[in-house]
RNA sequence: CGGGAGGUAGUUCAGCCCGGUUAGAAUACCUGGUUUGGGACCAGGGGGUCGCUGGUUCGAAUCCAGUCCUCCCGACCA
């Protein structure tokens, strides 16, 4: 627990007082200074403490193993410097805290957790990410190993979009939560935590978005098409309403979310532009020209390419249409991400990179805490990451030339 | 916590340096008309204690002092 608390003490808000009142000289609300409690609440960072208060009760045998309890809350911490969606002072988040028999178990936990992560952050959200491991300097305050996914916003930073720890034994050891295994030995119990924050809203929007706006892959858009009319009169309004009633019934049935914008206090053109800044990912525009000859007006925000689509087969286009975007906006982001992974070999080359270029940096690193350290002083950038299943090779550090074993990924992060 | 920038119409800002009619623009809003295939056009209209407090002055959005707040950069960090 020490280091967990070490971790964290320097960026807790604590509660000193439980009232406010109305100033009587008219400075409007003020803290009743009457109102002081005389024991401080800290507001929780993360939850590991009164987790694991909890789980000392819940667990004595081999049998209540393995526990996992999820939840999601809102967690503060007081950052010097808060940046809006990735860094806020509160944030809503989910965590995650697993409790087990074996040491493996654990590990294999964390890493199950990891791959949920990726897979929802890039087969959902359509955002590549790289898997690995942080180094010691880099882990979670109190864990052993620290898993996480990194991500590359459309500037070139990084961003860590999910994290999940082994915690070893520690929070076992520091709230004296013991088990007794199937041969009444006494043992410790092992720990995983893990965790996913509205920082991913940020992401999103990052690392997709373009001059018009959002742009949001179909998976987890919550409207994937929009239909605008356009029309003369209620006699026109009338036919394409028909003829759009028909293809909404269509489109519900595939499973597809649709929205009939028929309001008459806004243009087309002034709903073209106010749906793509909001990034759902098809519209459809039928007016009177259309209805003559069957088709409708496909338009997809990713490429903004317009299409001219026979009615008759459209509701099964848009659904082909759909997955070819989500797949799309992914390969997208994929070649931003593999484009940006730039090998260096010497100093020089590491700074130019980073200054130029940017993205991760795949450099040799002599693996001390020193150096990782001096790199973050000289450049700003850090370890991001030691991909998982990373190639052994012989080199030499990027900063002092010492022996290294494998290259790690360097980045300026956010 | 250190450094920087800023607070004027619902919003985004100009005006401030060099004090002087009734504080402007764009956009948004209201009314009428014409429109509707990429954020419409014409005409008319409403909207401000210029962040707050004090000072200088015949006169302060403008100068001075204090104060509150916001944003950006840095350290810190999901």
């Amino acid at each position: 627990e020490a280091a967990h608390v070490e971790g964290f003490a320097k960026e807790c808000a604590v509660v000193t007082h439980y009232r406010l009142k109305n100033d009587p000289a008219g400075a409007g609300i003020i803290v009743d200074p009457e109102a002081k409690l005389e024991e401080e609440l800290i507001i929780r960072p993360t939850s590991e403490t009164i987790i694991w208060n909890t789980y000392k009760t819940w667990i004595q045998s081999y049998r209540d193993l393995p526990v996992l309890l999820n939840q999601w809350c809102n967690v503060v911490r007081w950052e010097m410097r808060t940046r809006l969606f990735l860094r806020t002072a509160e944030f809503l988040w989910q965590e995650g805290h697993t409790a087990h028999a074996t040491k493996q178990e654990a590990v294999d936990e964390a890493e199950q957790m990891l791959n949920i992560y990726a897979d929802f952050v890039e087969n959902y959200m359509a955002v590549p990410v790289i898997k690995g491991v942080k180094t010691p300097t880099e882990r979670f305050a109190g864990a052993e190993e620290t898993y996480c996914i990194e991500a590359l916003m459309q500037d070139g930073k990084a961003l860590q979009a999910g994290t999940s720890h082994f915690l070893g034994q520690n929070f076992a050891k520091a709230f004296d939560v013991k088990f007794s295994d199937k041969n009444n030995n006494l043992d410790y119990v092992w720990a995983t935590s893990w965790g996913m924050s509205t920082r991913l809203i940020g992401a999103l929007v990052m690392a997709h978005s373009d001059d018009d706006g959002l742009v949001l892959p179909p998976k987890i858009a919550p409207l994937q098409v929009v239909i605008v009319p356009i029309y003369k009169g209620d006699e026109q309004l009338e036919i394409i309403t028909g003829k759009v009633n028909q293809i909404v019934k269509e489109l519900k049935d595939l499973g597809i979310s649709v929205k009939y914008d028929n309001s008459d206090n806004a243009r087309p053109g002034w709903k073209f532009a106010e749906y793509e800044m909001k990034g759902v990912p098809v519209r459809i525009a039928i007016g009177k020209r259309d209805i003559e000859k069957n088709v409708a007006e496909v338009a997809r925000r990713d490429t903004k390419e317009k299409m001219s689509v026979d009615i008759s087969g459209l509701s099964s286009y848009i659904k082909n249409l759909l997955d070819e975007m989500q797949l799309n906006i992914y390969n997208r982001s994929k070649q931003n991400l593999e484009g940006h992974i730039t090998k260096a070999d010497t100093w020089n080359e590491f700074v130019e990179i980073l200054d130029n270029k940017a993205g991760f940096i795949s450099a040799h690193w002599d693996g001390t805490a020193e150096t990782e350290e001096k790199i973050k002083e000289l450049t700003k950038a850090t370890i991001r990451c030691i991909p998982l299943n990373n190639k052994q090779e012989n080199g030499k550090c990027i900063l002092t030339g010492n022996p290294s074993t494998q290259r790690v990924l360097f980045a300026r992060a956010y």
